[in-house]
DNA sequence: ATTACTACTAACCTTTTATATACTACTAAC
DNA sequence: GTTAGTAGTATATAAAAGGTTAGTAGTAAT
């Protein structure tokens, strides 16, 4: 017997659709380093062992990884400066990149707040 | 040789806080469900089975751990109606959920949209 | 009596994620 | 010539996360 009367504050369709965006965005965003190193990234950190220094933890191994997966998500651009020696590589963001600045604003704004939050005795 | 002369978009310091910010953010929201079940509750979604059926692929043991979780950082309530028959346990969001909405909203927004450009042949 | 639902938990196992160490190959400083 | 930095890769291992199965203890329907 299945009770049908309770009411939801959204229906069955909305909340699975904000469902599936919402794990299409974890998907590329998801994980323990993505976010933070697009922080990197936007911070003006865009070599390989300068990202590894400023993303406190991080394994070349990892990092490599990640970049990769960035990359081809558009959120990152290798790009080569094969005219110096030895080689310089930099991970530069893109325009694309940008368009996460509000996420990680808010969610930076919303982590200040909840530690404050979760700190002070109550 | 340090090259300090390449222009940072960022301090060290503005960057390290956002770092450190975005850490605590993702200590509490991180992981491939918590949020995922904040969308189940605040849709309406309060028993354990029922979020179970909503958050489709989770395993009971997780979930439980999940609620747990969430339920010590003030995120969800747990209220046991124990004048029922058998006992009814209801997960409630909190007035607190209310402030991830912007976030949860942002981050479904921007996942609908990347999908629509990965998936777009360019 | 058997099946199913409720709200879980325990034990065990697998998968995923991350780490550590070493190594390449070249440059440049001490 | 020894140390350090550049940008990684390879291999092996460890830790974290998640899944599977079974089980509790009660109700309620078939």
């Amino acid at each position: 017997m299945k009770e049908n009367t309770q009411k939801k504050m959204y229906t069955e369709m909305e909340c699975a659709k904000n469902l599936a965006a919402v794990e299409d965005a974890l998907y590329v965003l998801g994980g323990k380093w993505k976010l933070r190193i697009i922080i990197a990234l936007v911070s003006g950190y865009t070599r390989f062992n300068e990202i590894q220094r400023t993303v406190k933890g991080i394994s070349a191994r990892v990092l490599s990884n990640e970049l990769k997966s960035l990359e081809m998500n558009e959120l990152v651009k290798r790009v080569v400066h094969a005219d110096c020696v030895p080689v310089i590589v930099e991970y530069v963001p893109t325009d694309y990149t940008e368009t996460l600045k509000e996420l990680v604003s808010i969610l930076g704004k919303w982590g200040i707040n909840h530690k404050k939050r979760i700190t002070s005795t109550n």
